[in-house]
DNA sequence: ATCGTGCTTGACGTGAGCGTCAACGTCAAG
DNA sequence: CTTGACGTTGACGCTCACGTCAAGCACGAT
């Protein structure tokens, strides 16, 4: 029941609409390791699942060194208490940066809001 | 009842945390346009409001001068009915991108909260 | 056998967002 | 009158996240 489907470097960059550059440079950070077929990179279900947490993190403005250690967490899974509790650690750091991210989006959508009620009210009065 | 308290670049960049230097690439890009006595920078309360609008925008992750558009939407109050319509169109895509936003953000706190639990219970098992 | 298609590895270029001098003006304090 | 604190304008440098060649390999189809 393992999910062995795999897929090119092509298929990949389309499938996330990034370019294959992206994808190469995103390896060389050690974000991804495809496996290789003679040369050619054959991705699995796996980088995907790092492919998609990489791009949300590039949209929350992350620098991918950050992604990468954010990465390095899901598979540590290191099992001695002294990294478990290093782990733990480094999660609060990122949830209390997320919150923080999570206050900035919601002032931002209210003040939106704002604006575009004075707006529509603007249009009423001109008609 | 007018604020006319002004503040000089130094206090600016200790009060928001930047460099003066940033004060200044945010005045090249004109995001700020504090005044002039004789050749020194005179910031007001506006220029506060606005440097603490693209700070946020910043943290989220948007362009500069996408924060300038946005800046600019405040500004405008422009009256005629063709550009609000034109404002209105780009408010609702602003808050498309930052519903956008809200979801990444929602998401990776879900997940690292589940990280969490996961190495609570590793660390558990360990004791 | 030569083509096109898809992949590979360098290596240099680019734009954003500042950092970091360098060189100079201005003004109150000693 | 010099010193020091604070300000000014260039101008060049740097990091990040890729873009953009260039040159070449491997393959199946014509």
């Amino acid at each position: 029941m393992t999910d062995d489907t795999t897929w090119t470097i092509a298929q990949m960059a389309d499938d996330f609409d990034v370019t294959h550059r992206a994808l190469r440079h995103y390896e060389q950070l050690g974000l991804l390791s495809p496996e290789r077929e003679g040369q050619r990179r054959i991705y699995s279900r796996r980088e995907r699942t790092r492919l998609a947490l990489i791009l949300r993190g590039r949209r929350l403005g992350f620098p991918l060194e950050e992604v990468a250690t954010i990465l390095d967490m899901y598979d540590d899974q290191p099992g001695e208490a002294g990294q478990l509790r290093y782990l733990l650690s480094q999660i609060g750091e990122r949830r209390a940066e997320l919150q923080r991210r999570l206050r900035d989006v919601q002032d931002g959508l209210r003040e939106l809001e704002e604006l575009e009620k004075r707006c529509e009210e603007d249009l009423e009065r001109l008609a």
